[in-house]
DNA sequence: AAAGAATGACTACGGGTGTAAAATAAACTA
DNA sequence: TAGTTTATTTTACACCCGTAGTCATTCTTT
């Protein structure tokens, strides 16, 4: 899939895929207002975008319509990971840049060496 | 700073940057339309488009402009990162999407830990 | 069943972006 | 210096995005 999913967008994926489990809209209007506060209109008119680009598809339809995503959080973030690595001019820049902000710590890194060794499979 | 960079901006920033020196718009025009397949126009509009936003600046005007970068790459990585890392929610997750991609090699990993114990002056 | 509340669909609008044609100005050449 | 080539500015336009108003539909609750 190569379809944008934008920032405003990434907010409902996200919560689909903490939830894993098929939502109303009204599931999470509220916290989307608290947290962005959006107008219930705003959530709606993203939830039928996401629905339009086919990032998301109500399961059946009886009544109020339960929304699923159609790709999982990995697929996302995998295929961001190459749009960003053009924007940075490269993983080790990128990686600089964040150990260089305190937001990769050494500990991160030795996990990332562990994840190396054994092929990679750990969390 | 705080202004955004396009995609499109981007790449004549990289330019800038790569070369640094100032440089005529018609230095990089068949960099540009080659590896991006722009027109001609679409470049000046590009260029002039830093140029309001403050980002790129003529030195002296004799003639043909020269353009120089008002930023410098390592701000604009330093200050983008935190929006990557927000949509990938957090850098771990985003350091072992590149692992995993094969784009952060282990020898990057190695030098990573190496900028640490440096106390980051490495490059 | 009627009134009121919740829900969802449709429409809108301003700003940014990618893309470029058209118009204008400047520089070069014969 | 006129004619031609090159550079710069202006204008355009469609699409995406964030944001939300409005209208229509469907529950609820008397």
């Amino acid at each position: 899939m190569d379809v944008k999913i934008s920032d405003a967008e990434l907010a409902i994926m996200r919560i689909l895929w903490r939830e894993q489990r098929p939502l109303k809209v009204s599931d999470f209007l509220g916290e989307l207002e608290f947290t962005k506060g959006w107008n219930r209109s705003t959530t709606h008119t993203l939830v039928a975008r996401l629905r339009d680009k086919g990032l998301i598809e109500p399961t059946e339809r009886y009544g109020v319509a339960r929304y699923v995503p159609l790709i999982t959080e990995d697929d996302f973030i995998l295929s961001e990971e190459k749009a960003v690595l053009e924007k940075f001019g490269g993983a080790k820049k990128l990686a600089l840049a964040m150990v260089r902000n305190g937001h990769l710590t050494d500990t991160d890194i030795d996990d990332l060496r562990d994840f190396f060794r054994m092929g990679g499979e750990a969390k």
